[in-house]
DNA sequence: CGCAATGTTGATGTAACTCAAACCTAGTGG
DNA sequence: CCACTAGGTTTGAGTTACATCAACATTGCG
C-alpha cells in the first residue's frame, strides 16, 4: 500500500502502470507504442483522504487523472457556502480547467478517500494533445459530455422542486449501477450541497419517500429503492 | 451583408470566407494554409430570426460556428417549464454536444436575430481534429472554459438568492463591456429563466435596484449602472 | 396600425431555509 | 482494540423569499 510511493523503474513497476494508463477512457484510443511512450512520462502519486488536491486561486498546472479513489470537486459561493460541482471517480481526470493559460481555478479538489493519481503537467499536456491528437478527441469528447452533464444539473437545480432533483438523483444512481441498492458516493451533507438543499432537507425526503415506501434507507450511506417506477415519474 | 447567401466560388468570396474562419477562436491557431483548407471545407449560411437550429432528440450532427447573430441555448424541464442554458454571440460554437457519436441533444438551439452560421459536419470535424491538433487543443480550452463557467452559474443557482444573482449577473455584463451602459442581450423572461428566476421577481429586483439608485432602467433593454460598487458588494 | 407576446404590479400561498437541540456514526488517539 | 469526540444526521418549530395567480400596461412584429 505503499510501495508505490515514489517511481522504481523496474519492469513490473511500469508494466502495471500502463496497464493502468490504459485503462483510462482519456488514453483508450491510443496504439501499445504510444501507450508505452504516455506511460513513461505519467507520474504516479498516492493521496490520503481528505487531501486537497488543489484550491482556489493556486495556478495548478496539473491534470490529474484519478486510478482509484474519489475526488470531490467543489467551489466556496460568495455567500461563503460550499457547493459541491461533482464528485470523480477512477477513470476520471481533473485539473483541465486551468489548461487555459494563465487562468487560476476558482474551486477546490478533496480526496474523499486514500487515491492513486497520477499527474502530467500543463506543458506536457499540451504538447500530447499536439502529438496525439486522439487524445485531444477524446478529451474534446469527455469535456463535450461533462458540460451536457453539468447543464443538465444546471437546469434541475433551476426549474425542479427538491422531490423531482432527490428521485432524479436517485435515478441517476440506479442507472450507473444497474442495482436497486444504491449508495452514496459520499456523505449526505455532500449531496445535499450537490443538489442544492440543505443537508435538512435532504434528510427530510428521504425519509418521506421511505415512509411511503419507495426505497429503504440503510446503513452506511446505502439505499434500497423498492418502487424505482415511482420514483421516475415523479 | 446579403449577397453571401449562397457560396460563389469566385476569389472575393473565398478570400471573405477565409477571413471570417480567421476570426473564430477555433482557428486562430491555425497558419495560413491550414485556414484555407479549412475555410474551403466549411459551409457558410444564412439563418432567419426564430429559427431552430436543431431541436432535442434529433441526431444534430454538425458543428456550427457563429458568425453574427446570437442564438439561444435551452432546456425544457421535465416540468415542461423552458430553461435557458446560455446565449452564445459571434466567435462561439454549437453542436458540440452530441459530437459523442450516437448521444442525442437534450437541448434546443434557436437564432435571436438573423445570424450567419458556418456548418461542419462531425465526422469532418473529426477528421479535421485529428489533422489540425491545433483546433483540438483549442476547442478543449474553449470547452474548459465554457465548462467553468457553467459550473459558475450552477454554484450561483444553488448558492445565492435572487439578488445576488441578478447583481453578479449585470456585473458579469458590465465586465464583458466595460461600460457602465448595459444592454440584455435577449428578452427579459430569457434573463430570468437564465438566472432561474421568474420574470416578475427578475422585475421587482430590477426596479427595486433602480429604487435603490443602483442602475436606471432604459428601453431597448438598456440598462445604466449608477453604482458599480455597491452592485459588486452585495 | 393592431394584435400577440412581453413586461409590470399587487395579493396570496407555500416550499424550503434557518435556528436549535438531540442523536448517531466513523475515524481519532491512547 | 476500544473509548472518545468531532462531524454528520435527524427531528421540530418558526420564518421568509420566491413562486403563483391575476389584471393591466407596454412593446414590437407582421
Amino acid at each position: 500500500m505503499g510501495a508505490m510511493d515514489l517511481p522504481h523503474g523496474h519492469p513490473q513497476g511500469d508494466d502495471a502502470l500502463e496497464q493502468l494508463v490504459a485503462r483510462v477512457p482519456l488514453f483508450s484510443a491510443l496504439v501499445p507504442d504510444e501507450l508505452t511512450a504516455v506511460a513513461q512520462r505519467v507520474r504516479p502519486r498516492k493521496h490520503p483522504r481528505q487531501e486537497q488536491l488543489y484550491g482556489a486561486g493556486e495556478k495548478n498546472s496539473k491534470l490529474m487523472i484519478i486510478h482509484a479513489g474519489r475526488v470531490k470537486i467543489y467551489r466556496i459561493t460568495e455567500s461563503g457556502h460550499e457547493q459541491v460541482i461533482r464528485i470523480l471517480g477512477p477513470g476520471d481526470f481533473l485539473g483541465e480547467s486551468t489548461f487555459i493559460s494563465g487562468a487560476t481555478s476558482d474551486h477546490f479538489a478533496l480526496t474523499l478517500e486514500a487515491s492513486d493519481i497520477c499527474e502530467l503537467h500543463h506543458d506536457e499536456l499540451h504538447d500530447y494533445l499536439l502529438a496525439y491528437p486522439s487524445v485531444a478527441v477524446k478529451m474534446v469528447e469527455t469535456l463535450s459530455a461533462r458540460l451536457a452533464g453539468t447543464e443538465h444539473q444546471l437546469s434541475m437545480l433551476a426549474g425542479e422542486d427538491a422531490e423531482h432533483r432527490l428521485a432524479a438523483y436517485l435515478m441517476a444512481l440506479h442507472d450507473a449501477s444497474g442495482k436497486a441498492l444504491v449508495k452514496l458516493p459520499t456523505t449526505k451533507k455532500d449531496v445535499a450541497s450537490f443538489l442544492g438543499l440543505t443537508p435538512e432537507t435532504l434528510s427530510r425526503k428521504l425519509t418521506q419517500f421511505e415512509e411511503i415506501g419507495w426505497l429503504r434507507l440503510g446503513s452506511r450511506r446505502q439505499i434500497e429503492l423498492l418502487d424505482v417506477e415511482a420514483l421516475r415519474l415523479i
